[in-house]
DNA sequence: TGTACATCAGTGAACGCGCGTTCACTGATGTAC
DNA sequence: TGTACATCAGTGAACGCGCGTTCACTGATGTAC
């Protein structure tokens, strides 16, 4: 963060505090005072407060989409059969090795995709499903090659099912953790998690279809 | 919501407004002049608009909780063996049919569980947590019984993961029906998608835990 | 090599606005003697 | 039965505050001739 340029300073210091406190209650304020830049930095160099928004989260996902994109054109390429297990095990690796030298990272990368669906509004929710959807449907066609028992209806909700157990467990983590450590005397990680929540999800998209 | 009381109206048109904008964009201006009562009556009755966003919860949890306190106890009186299948069947019976005048009561529900859990502050999550805990604990209960080969500290995040595939499918359920509407052609309901939940949360949660 | 102008990053102060909250007040109902 | 006082729901207007945004400006660097 030390000596970067404005532009970084901002999106270094934005994202750890929408993470922290969410968008609306994070004031531009509080985010260039911490950042050590002009209040009018921002507008300046964004336009907004909501396209200040958009950028944090371009510089998340553009980067991640394209490193899954790669990694699903080096298993297409290898001949592998899709799996459940080998599709989200790529996901997860990806997701928590994205970032090796700040492990906290990816911490911030869920919390930030928490608020961002559940924000009631969903202007961001649009923008993000009309710049990354494509992306989504390619790991929703692996998907469905793995599970051709499951009709395509039923997995499209089983992938959102999988997406809100990953999505919700991982942007509350901070009090579960908690929880965690009092009721079961454990310190939980991240890849921890990941780890219990992998054959879930596996269990969830396998399981079987009831006849209606 | 016609010619109910002051308190009511304000109930009644604050858990639409907070589960269609959210706690923070939604003034207590809009609250007010929608329900037709004087602004200041909020602060009157509530105190704070943070006791308002609590006592909202509270209206539908307190009820709720206690319904699920009487399903447990009828369950343990009549013998019969705790399954997931059942258990859960319980819960999303209880979800759903909880307003059957208004079914679109259980969406709001939804949508206010999911911003109650993505607020990065955690003062409702907390405070929630604490009025509603011994609920919580007592479902879990039922379930290690249901399956007593899963270990706990495994099975409370599955339970962790089987409450986020809910409540973030749920919650974010209207841009979900648009989605589905648009690529499957088909049309969702709250009752459809909770019949193909059930499966998928059995499965994750009976799914076989990995030798570490 | 020097001068004039354009571009660009950044700044400091102010703008107007909407927010939650407060306060003095009204009018109706209940209670004490 | 009448009077004085207390309680309570509700009101209208104002308060101060923090917000996102704007604007005129500065100073450094690049470009044209």
């Amino acid at each position: 963060m030390a000596q970067a340029g404005t532009v970084d300073r901002i999106l270094d210091t934005a994202e750890v505090l929408f993470a922290q406190k969410g968008f609306a209650e994070t004031s531009l304020r509080a985010i260039t005072s911490k950042a050590g830049v002009n209040l009018a930095a921002v507008n300046y160099h964004f336009g907004s407060k909501e396209s200040l928004v958009q950028a944090v989260f371009e510089r998340f996902l553009t980067p991640f989409c394209a490193a899954l994109d790669a990694k699903l054109d080096e298993m297409e390429a290898s001949g592998v059969a899709d799996t459940p297990e080998n599709i989200l095990g790529i996901m997860s690796r990806l997701v928590l090795g994205s970032h090796p030298e700040d492990p906290q990272r990816a911490a911030i990368f869920f919390r930030l995709s928490g608020q961002a669906y559940s924000q009631p509004q969903g202007h961001l929710r649009e923008y993000l499903h009309q710049q990354y959807g494509a992306v989504f449907r390619r790991l929703q066609d692996h998907m469905q090659r793995a599970v051709p028992d499951v009709p395509p209806r039923e997995l499209f909700w089983r992938v959102q099912f999988s997406l809100g157990a990953t999505i919700f467990t991982l942007s509350g983590l901070e009090s579960l953790k908690d929880i965690s450590r009092n009721d079961f005397n454990m310190d939980v990680t991240e890849a921890d998690i990941t780890q219990r929540l992998l054959p879930f999800l596996v269990g969830g998209i396998k399981a079987p279809v009831p006849a209606v």
